[in-house]
RNA sequence: GCCGAAGUGGCGGAAUGGCAGACGCGCCGGACUCAAAAUCCGGUCCCCGCAAGGGGGUGUGGGUUCAAGUCCCACCUUCGGUACCA
């Protein structure tokens, strides 16, 4: 047997490794901790993809080597398990989620263990226990506590929130409205994707194109009272923490981007008070001359510029405003604006539609009058849902203007370049440039040839002179061009430049004009410094049964309705655990599937009525903390006992995929900053360093059209790729995208069988960096399992009954090359590991085997070490290795399992030793001017002086210096040498 | 459009500013074998040349430098994210 056979010891290292608990984490250890956190997986019921083991294995490989270098290591794992699919599956078939789920879960710990991960089993979390989700409710509890301190910037006690006098004058009723209003965690009427079909709120990500994403059903908007999150709160310091964390550049752009920080101002403007305006409108708008429109602007400075203002249509003072001619077509825009989903919206961006309310506001800086229009390309979500338009100096209001002829007003004088960058004038200064511009000049006035339209000819023409001085003189910018630019070629200037028709401030560049403006607006009233984020509140609640169920109580009267006093649960009532339903199906309206749970629905307490909550929380709630739970995992008194909080935290690696850049990574953060806030976590970050593992896609295919063909089947020729049986079809190469319906999948089962888990995770990590984006390919797996198996042929004798090592096996000294290309393996390796470069850790690993496969007599020790190298990548071989070449137990190992069977997990990290890493004599090249024209074995120590006599005195270098002077030799010690000739 | 990442052999990919293509795959040749598989040894960037040798080469065009895949400027392409955010 004892050729290499990972079926055979693959399964009984786990064994010994599980029946041991080898890699159980003890929490007290007088060594340096290390948390090594992969992003626990959704437990899907087609099982593990190969993307998974991808960041498992990196963490898994770190988890080890930190181990042999003496840290106490962390590396837990579990399960996201609520989710929308068992849900499904249990309306289909009655089966309750539950069970489909641990079924899922089952599977996943089964493909997972089969990989050899070291894993402590004893942490092992799922999100949908009700010993775990009694925490999330907890949480929730907290954030329902929490209001935020903006004066502090920090969240508090509920109970320390102070209460204004007037609503304490109002009694308790008052009090408890106001504190409801300013917590965390608090209820709103907001539009949300509703499916009818699925009988569900979808979340935003889970809509494509006004469809749901399972089913491709139809999604409406529709308002609905709901559970919010006050993240916005947070916002400014979810922004600034980023530049605490070690993570890549790219995520932290995308959470910047997500919260949208900009500055600006936000001011009122007025709408006219004339009694008779206000009479002609009825009752409803009496307090109209009371009204202020309220916009936000980051250009504050182009107010000179306001000439219309668009309100959103779903703005709260719409209908106040809008005058009797023009509700019917306001109204009628409503509707339609109504019926569109957000991306309905934005896809029909292409054409701006808007409708004339009939009102008109005043502008405050200079009186002026100016309609006021609804239209959607205005977003109600966004700053105050209202805006000035300036539709000279932004696009969308340019855009608008165009289309229902409003004035445009520039106000902001571009700086010259900005004309010399623009694509019009680049090609008209071609063209000036051309010699024949004269003959041009002809021919573009000839309108039956020039492509030009004669506005733009026209242009030309007045521009000529302008712009032939242009070459040698600076062009001066005026207005004149500008608003002939603007008219001519539909471009308008949106950047910074200086202030024109805008009274006293004219002349000021952008940057002080904003300043100033600020203050004026200010001083009058009339607005106000304002800083706005593109965040915003989160919604918390999902018409969903496979979900935790909110900890919160409404009451309700002696008629059954409910109060609006709302009512937590005291943390002693936890968990509150999903009720038993013998129908999952919608309801057919929006009212929550919990609803139908008669039983669990109504509660009495203290000798008042109250209706549960049926909303349940989403997915994220569950994923937000549990990198906390494992630190503690089985604690019923606490999510986690502090004292293990402050002994592990922060997690000081965290891998897992990019498309959790924002939205799990922020709502973590967002949680961990409350529960700090709150006192319940030791910092304000969570997550020290981030790694994201890049896609694995299916194997290069090579199509010609909707057909294609696999790499044997094609053949490579001059860049180009042909049919191999047919070269007059040419194949283009593409890898695409895992998914069931290409048909490319790669199911790590087959793989383990066919390879085994070590090649499985060599292979993976083989395939390039982990950031990578890269295609699977079989036969690059192969290429792992053949060096496994020549790492085996180096030490055990293949044609042997029993593991028997090779006689080449001897205790002996390495020789020198072996025993200097050994540490220099360490030193490769060890210094990879360091980098996370894990595919050259393995190409050294390669390299250094490739050597001794070379050698008659292997040094014992010299194979210990490379095989505590190679442990950490493909540690089953290892271990089985191990144990071949010990000849006793360790005694740092630990012991696993029966009589003999000792793991290596513990024994301590090979070192290098410096002094060992040089050769004698090096290879030192010598260029002349640049080009390597002969090589030079050299002492390896060699002095400048001597390596450049040498250098001088090869027989090479003489002949092709033949009646050249050298003009300058640069020489670097052990690196090269350059000799400069003229 | 905006933000981010990346462009290197037939393929995946290596290269603190210092010999481009490590390592693996594939391919070619050889050994072993009756034969095949497996394994082992050698070769493999492109062009000219029997060879010695010579020339070219890291998306494109410029620049800095004795020396550029690597640094700087401009552009092109691909991938990922995001998108009326005022």
């Amino acid at each position: 047997m004892p050729s290499y056979n990972p079926k055979v010891i693959e399964p009984r290292w786990q064994k010994l490794w599980e029946e041991s608990k080898t890699f159980r984490t003890p929490d007290a250890a007088n060594k340096p901790k290390y948390y090594i956190l992969d992003m626990f997986p959704y437990p899907s019921g087609s099982g593990l993809h190969v993307g998974h083991p991808e960041g498992y294995t990196a963490t898994d490989i770190l988890a080890r080597y930190k181990r042999m270098r003496g840290f106490n290591v962390l590396h837990p794992m579990g399960w996201d398990a609520f989710g929308l699919p068992a849900e499904q599956y249990a309306i289909q078939t009655g089966t309750h989620p539950a069970v489909t789920t641990q079924n899922n879960i089952n599977t996943f710990r089964r493909q997972i263990k089969m990989l050899g991960f070291s894993y402590d089993w004893d942490r092992e979390v799922d999100t949908t226990d009700p010993n775990y989700f009694k925490w999330t409710q907890w949480i929730f509890l907290v954030l329902f506590d929490t209001w935020y301190d903006a004066e502090q910037k920090k969240g508090r006690p509920i109970s320390e929130l102070p209460i204004p006098a007037e609503v304490k004058s109002q009694g308790d009723k008052a009090i408890r409205t106001y504190r409801d209003s300013k917590r965390l965690a608090y209820q709103a009427e907001v539009p949300v994707n509703w499916c009818p079909a699925l009988g569900t709120v979808l979340a935003n990500e889970e809509v494509i194109d006004g469809k749901s994403e399972r089913g491709n059903h139809p999604v409406v908007r529709m308002p609905l009272k709901q559970w919010m999150l006050r993240i916005t709160d947070y916002a400014e310091r979810l922004l600034d923490d980023l530049d605490t964390v070690d993570w890549p550049v790219a995520i932290k752009e995308q959470q910047r981007n997500w919260i949208g920080k900009s500055e600006g101002a936000e001011v009122d403007f007025a709408l006219p008070s004339e009694p008779e305006a206000l009479a002609k409108r009825g009752p409803s708008s009496l307090t109209l001359q009371a009204l202020t429109i309220r916009v936000f602007t980051t250009r504050p400075d182009t107010l000179f510029g306001a000439t219309y203002m668009v309100l959103a249509p779903e703005h709260a003072l719409v209908d106040a405003i809008t005058t009797p001619a023009q509700a019917a077509a306001v109204a009628a825009y409503k509707k339609e604006a109504a019926s569109k989903s957000d991306l309905e919206r934005t896809e029909l961006a292409k054409k701006k539609t808007g409708v004339f309310t009939g009102a008109y506001a005043i502008n405050p800086v200079n009186g002026e009058s100016i309609p006021i229009w609804i239209a959607d390309y205005v977003l109600a979500t966004y700053g105050t849902g209202a805006i000035m338009a300036v539709p000279a100096h932004d696009e969308r209001d340019f855009e608008f203007a165009r289309t229902y002829n409003l004035p445009i007003r520039p106000v902001v004088l571009p700086p010259k370049d900005w004309l010399e960058a623009t694509k019009v004038f680049k090609v008209l200064q071609r063209f000036f440039k051309d010699p024949h511009y004269s003959a041009g000049m002809a021919l573009i006035k000839d309108p039956k040839v020039s492509t030009l339209s004669q506005d733009e000819a026209a242009l030309l023409g007045r521009m000529t002179s302008l712009l032939v001085r242009g070459f040698d003189n600076p062009l001066t910018m005026t207005e004149e061009i500008y608003r002939s630019w603007i008219t001519t070629f539909a471009e308008c200037f949106s950047d910074e430049g200086t202030a024109i028709n805008s009274g006293s401030f004219t002349g000021q560049p952008t940057a002080s004009f904003k300043a100033s403006i600020i203050a004026w607006l200010e001083k009058e009233g009339k607005g106000k410094r304002k800083i706005n984020y593109k965040l915003r509140d989160w919604l918390f609640s999902r018409q969903r049964y496979w979900g935790e169920p909110f900890p919160i109580l409404h009451e309700i009267d002696s008629a059954g309705n409910p109060t609006g006093v709302i009512e937590a649960l005291t943390a002693s009532e936890l968990p509150l655990e999903l009720p038993k339903l013998e129908d999952y199906k919608p309801t057919g309206n929006p009212e929550p599937p919990l609803s139908k749970a008669k039983d669990w629905l109504f509660v009495e307490k203290n000798g008042k009525r109250y209706r549960r909550e049926t909303n349940t929380m989403p997915q994220w709630a569950g994923s937000c903390w549990y990198y906390l739970r494992y630190l503690d995992a089985k604690n019923d008194k606490a999510f986690c006992d502090s004292a293990k909080l402050k002994q592990w935290l922060p997690v000081d690696l965290y891998v897992g995929g990019a498309e959790h850049a924002v939205l799990h990574l922020l709502y973590s953060r967002f949680w961990h900053k409350v529960l700090f806030d709150r006192g319940h976590v030791p910092c304000a970050e969570p997550f020290k360093r981030l790694v994201n593992q890049g896609m694995i896609l299916g194997e290069t295919r090579y199509y010609a059209g909707d057909t294609f063909y696999t790499e044997d089947e094609i053949v490579a020729e001059g860049g180009k790729y042909y049919k191999k049986d047919d070269r007059s079809v040419e194949l283009t190469p593409r890898a695409d995208k895992m998914s069931k319906s290409r048909g490319n999948v790669i199911n790590p089962d087959d793989v383990v069988n066919q390879y085994g888990a070590d090649s499985l995770r060599l292979y993976e990590m083989f395939m390039g960096p982990l950031e990578a984006t890269k295609p699977w390919s079989m036969r690059g797996v192969e290429g792992v399992y053949r060096f496994l198996n020549r790492v085996w042929r180096l030490a055990i004798d293949d044609r042997h009954e029993a593991v028997k090592l090779l006689d080449a096996v001897q205790d002996v000294e390495p020789d020198k090359e072996t025993l200097r290309l050994l540490h220099q393996t360490i030193q490769r390796v060890t210094d990879d590991l360091d980098t996370m470069s894990l595919n050259t850790a393995i190409s050294a690993m390669m390299e250094f085997t490739n050597h001794l496969t070379k050698q008659t007599v292997r040094p014992r020790s010299v194979l210990k070490t490379l095989v505590l190298l190679l442990s950490p990548f493909a540690p089953h071989i290892a271990e089985e290795l191990w144990q071949a070449l010990a000849e006793l137990p360790s005694p740092s190992g630990r012991g696993v399992g029966g009589e003999g069977n000792h793991t290596l997990a513990y024994e301590p990290w090979p070192t290098y030793d410096p002094n060992l890493l040089k050769a004698d004599t090096i290879e030192v090249p010598v260029q002349i001017n640049g080009k390597v024209k002969a090589k030079l074995t050299v002492a390896a120590d060699i002095g400048k002086d001597a390596l450049e006599q040498a250098a001088r005195n090869d027989d090479k270098v003489k002949s092709q210096l033949e009646g050249k002077t050298i003009k300058k030799v640069i020489v670097v010690p052990g690196k090269l040498v350059n000799l400069v000739v003229g």
